[in-house]
DNA sequence: CAAACGACCTTTGTATACAAAATTAAAAAT
DNA sequence: ATTTTTAATTTTGTATACAAAGGTCGTTTG
């Protein structure tokens, strides 16, 4: 894909940004994540360095350097001069997780309210038709769109931890989850409401309801992957 | 100090604990992390990697592990290719990086209203008692000791945004700011209070409106430390 | 037979070495 | 004189080498 091809793309600013490319360590950060999220990766097992190295074809630096981003996130535990074990992820950490997204979103939504321009709302609007519609191909990347205007209006530090919690987090599967568009689309809209009404406590209140069942449903959906067998 | 001193310390549980040494990217940081938030370092100053090295005495293996981490915690910008940089600080971080530990912490007031034993509220009581004192020495141990209490019930995700978000702020300054320890008394009892009632809601609320005003007072006292001069 | 000790092996943490990108400085061209 | 190009230098990212702590397993000793 050429640079170019950005300013033809209808979905533009639809998507997440396809990460600048960093070093090594993001890719093995990307691929540990991944292995762990989908229950590759079952907590308590060790992360042997030069086995991982090994096995992705580079050597322990950029590894390291992966294992405390990933220990930073509380995807694994660094004990010193005993190594990275994968952390526990119960549903209770997935839900406690999703609420601290919901009090942090929250936050946003009350904050996007307050100060969204005109314009933003339209768009936002716009957003929310695609998706009510539901005839297009990628309800995720509108989903994600949908959270990034009105995350995108956050101080600072708020929309970097927003990032820091999307990121560590198993996400992208519940959204699969059979009923969940509906129930998405219902809480889209409240919210949508909220914020065209001006009123940022309700968008709080509504943004949080709407991630805490979003945990509810990424729970489900794992259990029923058998993400917490064996 | 010796391990067994520990068994005879008045203070058990009311101090952060001697972080347990690790290795040597851990003091890289706490050093890296104190030289930006007390000003030493502005933002936009790169990182030489090669010259902190040489300054602490290491090689640049730890030095890349500390950046990372504080990158994470949003201290740095870290740039592919082009290094680290000591990113922006300014008033409006500060006090939306208290207003989300308002959330959170009030996530946690919440939940700790609801499930605190009543030793624990006791125990909790017993803080208070001694901060309203005002005797003793360590105040600041106290302040932290009543947070801990009710922190510490909160679910294991929640209490480990706690920790990260306590860590990446100055903090430990404006507590000798004057009229602090009043203000910081009279909420503490508001929030106890709340907590005795088994409010969740007021807990919270209280908890979000004390770390708010925590907020506003580091940023006094940074204001008038200079640390935004030049 | 169980617990404790110790030699051996493995794995982590740190330092150093090397390759490639970025920055700087110098030279050439407009 | 200013801008562009190109060569030299610095600095980052990655690989490798080395030292020390941790773990293992067999032996010894009570």
């Amino acid at each position: 894909m050429t640079e170019l091809a950005v300013f033809g793309d209808p979905y533009q600013g639809t998507r997440p940004p396809t990460r600048r490319r960093g070093g090594l360590a993001d890719d093995v950060v990307l691929y540990v994540r991944e292995q762990i999220l989908t229950g590759a990766l079952k907590p308590g097992t060790k992360i042997d360095q030069e086995a991982l190295a090994a096995a992705l074809d580079v050597s322990r630096s950029p590894i390291r350097e992966a294992l405390v981003i990933l220990g930073q996130e509380g995807l694994l535990d660094l004990i010193p001069r005993r190594g990275a074990v994968v952390a526990d992820l119960t549903p209770e950490d997935i839900v406690d997780h999703y609420e601290l997204f919901g009090v942090v979103g929250g936050r946003a939504a009350a904050i996007a309210a307050d100060t969204l321009g005109e314009d933003e709302i339209e768009q936002l609007r716009a957003i929310h038709e695609r998706f009510v519609d539901g005839t297009s191909d990628d309800l995720s990347a509108l989903n994600w769109a949908f959270h990034r205007i009105i995350n995108r209006t956050a101080p600072r530090r708020t929309r970097w931890l927003l990032r820091l919690l999307e990121r560590s987090v198993p996400a992208d599967y519940y959204e699969f989850t059979d009923g969940w568009d509906a129930q998405a689309v219902q809480h889209h809209a409240a919210i949508l409401e909220a914020i065209v009404d001006r009123d940022p406590d309700e968008a709080r209140r509504r943004m949080e309801h709407h991630l805490h069942e979003s945990g509810v449903a990424a729970v489900a959906h794992l259990e029923r992957q058998g993400f917490w067998e064996d």
